[in-house]
DNA sequence: TTTAATTATGTCAAATATGACATATTACGA
DNA sequence: TCGTAATATGTCATATTTGACATAATTAAA
């Protein structure tokens, strides 16, 4: 089952209902977290694709590499705020974004 | 121009860039309140659909109406995670997320 | 209008996220 | 190997968001 995933997400600093606690993440956390995930693996990928060092996009946005690194590794406590504007900064579009939860976008 | 615009948004509590002040806001600035504005309105027309009350959406996300009101109106001091852990419950998948931002969902 | 239900607005202490910073760890040439 | 750039991890004071609550404004039905 998921008790490696969840102990990874746990380990993330994610705080699972107790509801979910043995019987699994319900739909809406699993979506939460895909969401999540995506959304920082496409930031890795952006910025690896440009070239740039964490510290560089940390630089870009008025953050510091601390956090970008946080950022890419999906852990807990970064809001989806961070995310979104640092995906813009990237030269992401709204819909690319858009694209991304589809489903629908090589992330190369 | 936009000054009609940003009078909303600042009354409204976002903070706009210096840079942003007298030239209008940055293509990141403007996509970013864009989707929160996206997000906030298909939270107001999905409760409508389903009947539910700003009270009756706030008990089943464990938070409260007048977080609520805050959303639908586009209020600053709210995270899109919030927006986006609301949208979930209230059925809306991260497809349908997805497409919302890429200008493909029709709100009804 | 009068009433009741719903929604909007404002305030608060507690919880959480923030950037900055230090430092550990890893990756990768020379 | 060694040295160095890049990334990961942890801590801190400050800032922002949180749900809760009070109460005003709006809406709708009688």
């Amino acid at each position: 089952m998921d008790k490696e995933k969840r102990k990874e997400l746990e380990e993330k600093g994610f705080q699972i209902g107790s509801a979910a606690e043995f019987l699994g993440l319900t739909p809406e956390e699993e979506a939460f977290i895909e969401i999540r995930l995506e959304l920082s693996s496409l930031i890795k990928s952006r910025r690896n694709k440009l070239g740039w060092t964490q510290q560089q996009l940390a630089t870009a946005i008025g953050s510091s590499q601390s956090r970008i690194a946080k950022m890419e590794a999906g852990d807990s406590g970064i809001t989806l705020d961070l995310m979104i504007k640092t995906l813009l900064k990237l030269g992401v579009s709204k819909q690319e974004i858009g694209k991304l939860l589809e489903g629908n976008l090589e992330m190369v």
